[in-house]
DNA sequence: ATTATTTATGCGAACGTTCGCATAAAGTAG
DNA sequence: CTACTTTATGCGAACGTTCGCATAAATAAT
């Protein structure tokens, strides 16, 4: 089979150990011996066996990430930094997508751990039923560190304040004269929602804007549901919304398509702002205006935490993570003054 | 630290040796026995360790999947499928990012190998440098698959016949009464951008379409040059293609946003056809009339592939597996007929 | 020359499993 | 009641590393 450390000694006549130290450049080992060793290593092709390594060694020199849908352009964006965070510090990922069903992130985390990876990375579904499987966690002696904003919870976590995104994106409008604003999100619960939403519904009390129930639509999980919300909004008889907020990017495509379907125009007619500042808004008409999210400061203090964690000993008095980045609002093309 | 097999040996006053067989309910142990070794492995909060088992066992369970970059919709939307695919069968999948580089392209695979992943999945950068390792990999005991067009060499393929997906849509532009038809790719060498644009060139002569050389643009790799290229050539004076057949759908959105930002409309100035069928192709307006890779069965015939040489050892009259999946053109709202 | 110190290497256990083989206990046949 | 089979469990090695401790050889100090 492959080649083994006992199989470089017995080619050169010494032990599996001096083999072993050679090979990460011990200085107990005189210098001519460890270049031999490292020769043949590479002539015979060895490759270190990393599991026989954490078997002793209880690293595995892995970090582990859930997602909710790896598909998703934003998850694989975050999943990318986070990568390349990993990488910077000597580590891998091994990325697992739960696919936003409850079960499955319990049955991740689990595969994770029977891995021995050495930290965890969460986005979380934050499905109620997993309230207490989040709690084991943080017991465990293993770091954890989740992108959600867990604010009760005893966890780590590493956000941006999305209350403060949202209320950027909700200024802008004002700032343009807007004062008919329609939201459209997940009915799911979640700290994201919760966020967005509220920066939204202060911005319609604080600004004095028109309260129409309708023009908050909070739709199933479904790629379509920003077009289908937006399209029957603009195509009532009724009053319509001069602005979408939509609480992310992919939403606010919908609308975008649901606006140029009618014959209408983004920003002219409609003006759109979405969530997160996909790498694909530069590529679309109009480019999008949107809030950015900072994935890669986001993956660079998650990963620099878990990978300070590691190693030491969990104790009482470990501060508990809680970073906070103040996204951007990103002016693009997709919003303009309102003209009513 | 975690719980092992010996400790709940220890506890219950019996062996390592039946407490493992007690978990794999192995029948040589009375089920009395088994129970109570469950029950308590549940209770202590046991959790194999995989490393120790793959260690004797000389598997994984694990498929290393390589990607040229995990941030962009196509591969991400097939690492959802790989995962799945993978999943049905009892394995996880490792993830790497090469990021198109032929040098970490290498070390990704190295990595795998340490890791003592079973099998491998590549969608290779198909660097010339590199030409010589995917031979040495076909050459190991591990079996490898590829998602390239590696019809000269010796290597497991699992595609779809690109020239066939190109030459529809080309078809469908014909059939739509189009003879100025542009082609916008990647200048980078690789098997699909070969097939696909080899397809349309046939389809210029065959069809007797306008030949203009510049309509063949071959840039830089850039989410934003099917926007540049398309946008130089409908603000020319002279003339314009009516149609744009894009090698891939991010490409294609990029000609649409400069179509629309020129005050033109798709689908009735311009035609525009992509390729892949990304799902947000149904968010955008209008969507997109694009060639669909079929992800799913992809994914599934590769890992399916894998999964079957996984544990036969390998030998001489093993057949090379070569799986080609015809793909269909799926028509939305960026094509229409040509009023010329 | 003897002892102390340094330098270079090796032995053997350990990490948490699995698995072949041995053993002990119980059951069946003569 | 001996012999033979079946059933239930355990022993110990193995997987490929690493690491503490020992040993042997060479050098330095007395």
């Amino acid at each position: 089979m492959s080649v083994t450390i006992k199989d470089i000694a017995a080619e050169l006549g010494i032990s599996a150990t001096t083999v072993s130290r050679s090979l990460k450049d011990d200085v107990r080992i005189t210098k001519e011996v460890r270049e031999r060793v490292k020769k043949l290593a590479r002539k015979m092709g060895y490759r270190p066996n990393l599991m026989a390594k954490s078997l002793v060694s209880n690293r595995t020199e892995t970090i582990g990430f859930l997602v909710d849908n790896l598909s998703w352009s934003f998850f694989s964006e975050l999943a990318e930094c986070v990568q390349n965070a990993a990488e910077k510090h000597g580590y891998s990922v091994f990325i697992y997508s739960s696919q936003k069903n409850a079960e499955r992130e319990r049955a991740g985390v689990e595969s994770f751990l029977s891995r021995g990876i050495d930290g965890l990375l969460i986005f979380a579904t934050e499905a109620k039923e997993n309230e207490d499987f989040y709690g084991e966690l943080a017991e465990m002696s293993i770091p954890v560190a989740y992108f959600n904003h867990f604010d009760p919870m005893n966890v780590n976590c590493v956000t941006t304040d999305d209350y403060d995104g949202a209320r950027k994106a909700m200024k802008h409008l004002k700032e343009l004269g807007h004062r008919k604003v329609g939201y459209i999100g997940s009915r799911e619960d979640s700290s994201f929602k919760r966020q967005r939403l509220a920066a939204y519904l202060d911005a319609v009390a604080d600004y004095g804007w028109d309260i129409v129930p309708e023009w908050v639509a909070l739709q199933e999980d479904d790629p379509l549901y920003g077009y289908r919300a937006a399209k029957e909004w603009l195509s009532s008889g009724g009053d319509k919304p001069s602005a979408i907020f939509a609480q992310n990017d992919m939403l606010a495509f919908g609308v975008c398509r649901a606006v140029a379907e009618l014959g209408l125009r983004v920003p002219q007619d409609v003006s759109v702002i979405g969530y997160d500042d996909l790498d694909m808004c530069m590529s679309l008409h109009p480019p999008l205006t949107t809030v950015k999210i900072p994935l890669k400061q986001l993956a660079e203090s998650a990963i620099r935490f878990l990978v300070e964690r590691i190693g030491t000993e969990k104790s009482e008095d470990d501060v508990r993570l809680k970073t906070t980045f103040s996204p951007n609002l990103v002016i693009r093309q997709s919003t303009a003054r309102y003209e009513g």
